[in-house]
DNA sequence: CCGGGTCATGTTATAATGTTTCATTGTATT
DNA sequence: AATACAATGAAACATTATAACATGACCCGG
């Protein structure tokens, strides 16, 4: 089993910023067992379908497609109907245990699922190995916030995006 | 024809953010000329069919997706196909005449066209009456390049989208 | 002039992503 | 059991985007 490997960075005198490499690098079973909490808690469920769907995306070591969930969904017999994934991406989404990628069409595990995060997170998608990371930084919620405010904005849903280079592909491409 | 309307606001002690209202509030004609003294500095062409994208585009009071765009190229016959428009579409992302908006699959037309300032764009986008204003923000730049910096991630291309209701649309729903 | 290169556009088809709608099944409650 | 509601199944469809190849427009050196 993959194991936790979350770094946590801190700039001095400020705020810090908290990046997680993204799900499979922790262990698969602690976190469903944690959704599960979470949702009871909720008072949700947390169906054996979708389930299913958190599984795969933790197990995944890149973002995931809808198609491509349903693709891995088909076990042997026929691939479910797309809605029945779309509802379990809904449902997952909405309990914050799951992040859209918008730049790229496809979703990943919440590192840290945990009430009204989802709406400030960034993400450093890296184009060519596909890891994303998650970045909790306090810095840019107050700066994308000063900038609602400043123009009378009422922000509901933060996307930030960084694509690029990991640090990883960048030593593999120098050599 | 529109006249033009930029805020520039600034907070005291810290680099600003300027926010620009999208372009239909701007004198077209002046923008077209713009773009067209843009290409020809760069040694490519504004052919009529992008210019005619553009021109739909900066007509337009909100963002239009792609088929919207063939919509309107069709004129009395019937619309070109859709690689038509997304090549235009390419080519003037390339130039940065026109934005990108990957959580809503749209495009709108940027404020103020110059080399290297589209990567670093945040966007207001109001989901209700679907106006955008593009900021340019010094502390998100600096904000989200220090925590590429801070992972070793090589930043490319920015995606920062922030949805919610602007100011106009509030009162309106107040009253 | 013409032959070949390049860029832009046209055309057809198809891939990829996401939604609407209605039927069915399960499950909890009374 | 009867009801109501949540979840899933299934078919069709809507929207967004690209691949592959053909044609046309233009330039430039011979």
């Amino acid at each position: 089993m993959a194991s936790v490997r979350c770094e946590h960075v801190h700039a001095p005198g400020q705020p810090g910023h908290a990046i997680h490499q993204t799900s499979h690098q922790h262990d698969v079973t602690a976190i469903l067992a944690q959704a599960e909490a979470h949702c009871a808690s909720r008072n949700v469920k947390l169906t054996p379908l979708r389930r299913q769907v958190l599984a795969l995306i933790l197990a995944s070591d890149r973002p995931l497609g809808a198609y491509d969930l349903l693709g891995r969904m088909a076990g042997s017999g026929r691939p479910p109907a797309p809605p029945t994934v779309y509802r379990s991406l809904d449902f997952l989404l909405e309990q914050g245990l799951i992040h859209r990628l918008a730049s790229i069409n496809a979703f990943v595990a919440c590192c840290h699922p945990r009430q009204g995060h989802a709406a400030q997170t960034l993400f450093l998608i890296c184009m060519q190995c596909q890891q994303v990371s998650e970045v909790d930084s306090s810095p840019v919620q107050e700066v994308s916030s000063e900038i609602a405010r400043q123009s009378g904005f009422a922000l509901e849903q933060a996307v930030i995006e960084l694509s690029g280079k990991c640090a990883a592909c960048q030593v593999v491409s120098t050599e």
